[in-house]
DNA sequence: GATAACACTTGATGTAAATCAATTGCTATT
DNA sequence: AATAGCAATTGATTTACATCAAGTGTTATC
């Protein structure tokens, strides 16, 4: 499954033949399969994951021993506790699979050495970093202004895609409500 | 007050006495009194600011009249709407001064120049970019988690100096609660 | 020094969403 | 086919927070 990676490469950057064949060399596909941890909380995470195949969710669990789901990832997605790749401080987060997936690890030597060595790779990854920066602003403001209601019908907007592989449950995680709520919702929604 | 950006930029970045001029030559110092607007909802954003005295705010109106503070940015942080200035659509935001403030404005043309020629400052604007993420993360986090009191909490260990300078009633909108409840929430954490 | 203009507090009431609990479907496993 | 194990729905109840409405205190403004 690394020609996933090489094709989302090839779309994302002016890599040369020979860069892309660095980038990918230093990838190892890993499989997950469905409730496998890719990291837990307390680990030090040490790899950057792209998915090439599957679905993964970034969370934590509280002291109530309920999950808040931070994240989810599907192919072509990055994911990974940047914070504690780079301070080397234990990560708060679990990352998991929900369905069998299947990641492309890069260790954070590996990738800092790539974004020196390789200016495409820098750049494509700055522009993510700047992408999922926006995406996280705009989810800050849905939490500020919107209900509950609304909330979801932001995420079928842009999420549409995710809508149909995520369980409900963990979709209202995502948008902070309770499994219930999103199901009373929807069924508002539908009614309409 | 230029000063205040070149010592900034000496604190975070490798530059050599020429880079230094020449990224505080691009700079363009303006004035924005309480209450100005430096952009409004509807415009296209065309300057990333820093700011070099005083305290300013990004923020939405709903259709309520209601303001949800998105961001607050005092001395040495950088403000602005990266998405209007990057893609050349109006903005959503307004973004005003809450108290009589100074910023350096850099236009996006100078400002991408600059990410090209002076390689130290575009890794710094990464580095700043890579660190609102995940500050952006963490904001998040707290919404999906955490009760009124604990948001409220979890402001004052990251922003105490925020805290001191800011209305309560704006910390309460940036926090996604009303001034009311972060009233009596105040309350309630002194009375123990 | 009176008046306005905010910023914050306090109380009464309303409501969206959480919680608790039971039921109905699925699909997965034996 | 029976059983277990989730995922979602539905109803009853509670609660955290919002809303509405007066108040008080503090700082500007004429």
């Amino acid at each position: 499954m690394i020609e996933v990676f090489k094709t989302y490469l090839k779309g994302k950057g002016n890599y040369t033949e020979e860069e892309l064949e660095k980038v990918a060399s230093v990838a190892v596909i890993k499989k997950v399969r469905k409730r496998q941890y890719l990291t837990q909380e307390g680990d030090v995470a040490k790899n950057h994951a792209f998915v090439t195949k599957g679905c993964l969710r970034t969370y934590t669990v509280d002291e109530k021993g309920i999950e808040h789901i931070l994240n989810f990832a599907i192919e072509n997605w990055w994911i990974g506790d940047r914070e504690s790749i780079q301070t080397g401080h234990p990560s708060i987060y679990n990352i998991d699979a929900i369905e069998d997936s299947e990641v492309a690890l890069i260790s954070k030597e590996k990738f800092d050495r790539l974004c020196i060595e390789v200016p495409a790779f820098n750049d494509m990854i700055n522009n993510i970093l700047q992408k999922s920066f926006l995406v996280a602003q705009n989810r800050i403001h849905t939490f500020i202004s919107l209900t509950a209601e609304e909330k979801y019908l932001s995420f079928l907007e842009k999420f549409s895609h995710l809508n149909m592989r995520v369980p409900q449950s963990m979709i209202a995680s995502y948008l902070g409500i309770t499994a219930e709520t999103l199901s009373r919702v929807r069924k508002q929604i539908v009614k309409r």
